[in-house]
DNA sequence: TTCATAATTCGATAATACAGGAAATATTGT
DNA sequence: ACAATATTTCCTGTATTATCGAATTATGAA
């Protein structure tokens, strides 16, 4: 992922609407929600939150599909692995000492080839 | 962390020198770098740095000390550490299938126990 | 104390982003 | 074709954020 992506990513989950309907969707799994749907759990605007969804849309966080009359918003879960691979990147990448990853993970990469 | 500051964290890093100057500081561990430093290293003008980095400071995601006539900032590692948890919560606490972890790290959270 | 260095703060301007409501588009059911 | 539903797009005003240069504060050295 390079800089202007992650910048782009970043900033649309920096808005508490967004971040709320994000967080939300995630919770969803890939079936998602349709927008009203979701601007109904919030209790955001109808036109408010297809102003945030569109942000997060162009960000790659989340994608669409029409079913119906509804168009539903599911998360892209590659995308935000990738984002969070990219903040994590010059942590302990270079400095094992100082690690950033949650919940004292074990640094070692190699952990990922355990079963 | 709460959402809001989650909002303030993610919108201090959602911007081109601020998430460059944060991924500097990284490699830097707990020693940091004064702001001409960084200023300098990535080619931006002092004034606009130390904007940069103040917002950094607000969000809390860098502290800072003096040092003679510099001023060292430094990354927070437990802040940044509370974020990323923060931003994993409500993917794989509740959605164990489709994970967001990077690297395929193991999804149960009693991996923090071992040794 | 006076000079030079490191960094921040301030004031003005420009660029972006947010919010609300009206209008437009797409889809289903009658 | 018509009405109803789901959602988006457009318009306007407002608020936040970024940029630049000049002025200011803090520190160390002569």
């Amino acid at each position: 992922m390079k800089d202007q992506d992650a910048v782009i990513a970043l900033g649309a989950i920096a808005q508490e609407d967004r971040l709320a309907a994000f967080r939300l969707l995630m919770t969803r799994g890939p079936d998602g929600l349709p927008s009203g749907a979701i601007a109904e759990r919030l209790e955001i605007q109808p036109t408010r939150m297809s102003f945030h969804l569109a942000a997060l849309e162009r960000a790659g966080l989340v994608t669409t599909r029409r079913d119906g009359r509804h168009i539903l918003y599911s998360v892209d879960y590659e995308r935000m692995r990738n984002l969070l691979t990219f903040l994590m990147e010059d942590c302990c990448g270079n400095n094992p000492d100082v690690c950033c990853l949650p919940a004292n993970r074990p640094t070692n990469p190699s952990i990922a080839d355990r079963t």
